[in-house]
DNA sequence: AGTAATTACGAGGTACGTAACAATC
DNA sequence: GATTGTTACGTACCTCGTAATTACT
């Protein structure tokens, strides 16, 4: 007895017709009435009533069907347990403290690996670090090098912080700033963007900072408004604002390079991925 | 996928090795090494840790096993159903008035399929009819024709019943006796004569009646008392008890005709069986 | 050495499709 | 006459067994 028979059986019985079920199966119409033939040979029970011109099931046959389709139902909850454990396979979870850095991660990785998934998540340096630790992620993006001997570490990428000010403002005339120099301003802030949060909130203590989710509305309201804001070097956070200058901040701290860490036993899709980072050139490090 | 790879796949859980399981499948090593193969390439997923000399399974592997082991119970209570469906179908359930009709025709079956199981059930007249009617049994053997118009009936053989006197009886001389010459004498009676116990109850109302029901402690008794016995001319009825004679029995009542009565739409064995019995003489019928 | 797994290769069997046929509606 | 099911026949594919290879205990 084979499943393929049991898929066959039920598929006459919902059809009502060998011809029917055979088109759907797409299989001949004397192949699938042999095969059904062997599956009664193979019970010691014949399982239609059989005219010329039609067939139904008798009682061994609907005991047949019923059967059948647990079995197949088992089947599927099978291979569907299968499929969910080949496409978490497929995916990779990332803990990062920054947008940019995912974002250039997951370009070069559909690039080269298209069948890989990434699922970034934004989270702080320590719930990144504990989710890497948990193994609730692959992989953390991180802005430092953690000194853990389990954990392997490369160099993604660097991202340097500007401020956006209006030409109005004397500023604007500057080459570069400080966060001294900047502090007391009123600023507007994108909140996807990682960890410059903190680093802004330390280095500003007597600015306001008027946050906004939306990335439109923010760059909507930069046009119309005279608040300061913030924009970075990474490709899709370069931004163009009429009315703007862009000028890089000169402390140490408006600078970072995020590092990719993962645990030294990784294997399968996402050695492929750390591999694949490792053996390329960090993007924007000076 | 299919269900031989299932098998295969809990063998070799079961025995660690695949050389262990292919033995035990009757397959070469290499056969099981490729079916394994297959199966892993079907799910997409490895289903063991490879050493050169050795596997082991690992979680998808445990996985599959644990769906294996659940689809391969239910095919097997599909196999159970359809196994008990199969014997079912051989066996032939019987209600007769007498055993002597069930012997004959059981002889006759086991001789011509030898698959076909007889379970015969003693009862009397009324119970038997309803059986029949009821479809709790495939056949009746009755004494009569019943005047059913679905029911088809044929005669299987005649049975004839005698005293069996002790020759210090004067009754031993005679050429043949009347119910009322035995009235009024005490009977030792074997329990399973079926129909004929209300036969001499009903013309023997003076005579008292002791019964016995182990044939063998009968016979013992017959020999060693002077009481009065009945004994019948069919085949396994027929004794030869020393110091008795055996005495035909003048009443017409002390005859009978067995039927074989089924339903005229039985089919299958039970339809092979009434054919059998009909193409051939009925046994005894003067 | 001995055991266990994999790879290569040739052979056999099995089930498919095409074609011809039978019998209903 | 169109649809449905079964039988006949040739073929292609697929899986098996044998034999050779590798590697571990």
């Amino acid at each position: 007895m084979e499943l393929e028979q049991l898929r066959q059986l039920v598929e006459i019985d919902r059809l009502g017709t060998i011809s029917a079920a055979a088109e759907e199966l797409h299989i001949t119409q004397p192949a699938l009435s042999r095969s059904v033939r062997r599956l009664e040979t193979d019970l010691g029970q014949s399982l239609f009533d059989r005219g010329h011109n039609s067939v139904a099931l008798n009682e061994a046959g609907k005991l047949a069907v019923h059967h059948a389709k647990r079995i197949l139902a088992d089947v599927r909850l099978m291979r569907d347990d299968f499929d969910a454990l080949s496409q978490r396979e497929r995916t990779i979870k990332i803990a990062s403290v920054g947008p940019a850095p995912t974002w250039c991660l997951t370009e070069r990785v559909v690039e080269e690996f298209p069948r890989i998934i990434i699922t970034p998540q934004l989270m702080d340096e320590v719930q990144a670090e504990n989710a890497l630790i948990n193994r609730d992620v692959d992989f953390a993006i991180l802005d430092r090098e953690p000194a853990l001997p389990t954990f392997q570490s490369i160099p993604l990428m660097g991202e340097n912080l500007f401020a956006l000010i209006p030409q109005e403002n004397p500023l604007s005339k500057r080459s570069s700033v400080s966060f001294a120099e900047l502090d007391e301003q009123p600023f507007l802030l994108f909140k996807g963007i990682g960890g410059w949060m903190n680093v802004v909130r330390t280095h500003l203590p007597h600015s306001q900072f008027i946050v906004q989710e939306d990335r439109e509305v923010f760059l909507g309201l930069l046009e119309k408004s005279d608040l300061l804001a913030f924009s970075s070097d990474a490709p899709r956070n370069e931004v163009e604002v009429k009315g703007r200058v862009r000028i890089p901040i000169t402390d140490s701290s408006a600078r970072v390079v995020y590092f990719l860490v993962a645990s030294k036993d990784i294997q399968g899709s996402a050695s492929d991925v750390f591999q694949l980072m490792a053996a390329q050139e960090p993007t924007n490090l000076s």
